[in-house]
DNA sequence: TGATTTTATGTCATATTCGACATTTCATCA
DNA sequence: TGATGAAATGTCGAATATGACATAAAATCA
């Protein structure tokens, strides 16, 4: 199993349980996921509150469905700046992506 | 002058004086830059704090002084995930990452 | 149930970011 | 002063992330 498709699992795992750490992922890789499953479900939690399909999102950030869908997943190919100037786009400040950080499980 | 550009010299602004919203940047756009400059700051903060050269940074998270300079520049070229993945490997955890973004000029 | 909307997944060409390298600028010190 | 190590800057081909698109799967609702 390469890294790739690791990480992809992992971050798929957290729609059942929680992020742990998995095969092969470093200390700081682990945490890195982590962080971005944090900013994952927030965008999530934010689209939901303002009551937007991810297409209306996508034309919003000038972006693709798919890309949100993907974002919202963890998919592997998502950077953080995608995620944190899509949460950006919905308004939020730099205090609260700062914040999401600490919120969401990482070490 | 290009975005690009602008976004470039805008960074280089808060080695004199402060982050400043600047010519043609949304707020989304202005935001993104200081979590930037937060993180940039706080990689020479930790580098400098454990005596490292940015040659010797570059060796322990795989890349080149280069890149180093360029992060610590807040270049326009690296990616948040460069950042985040380099404090990482300093040592910092995600809760800490998430206080630089918060301790950071951003609104 | 079936129709319709929303979300998930896979792929692709293009754009962006990457490490590497060369070179220049800057700082430190003898 | 010049020598030496560190940092900055520019450019490259390679690697990765991007939006777009097609389509499948799920959810919502009449």
């Amino acid at each position: 199993m390469d890294k790739k498709k690791a990480k992809k699992l992992e971050m798929r795992g957290w729609k059942i349980g929680d992020a742990s750490d998995f095969l092969g992922l470093t200390q700081e890789e682990s945490v890195y996921v982590d962080l971005k499953v944090a900013l994952a479900l927030k965008l999530r939690d934010q689209r939901k509150r303002k009551r937007l399909t991810q297409t209306a999102l996508a034309q919003a950030i000038g972006s693709s469905q798919s890309r949100i869908a993907k974002m919202e997943a963890g998919d592997p190919t998502v950077s953080l700046d995608l995620l944190v100037k899509s949460l950006l786009t919905l308004g939020l400040t730099g205090k609260e992506i700062g914040e999401t950080l600490i919120g969401g499980k990482n070490g």
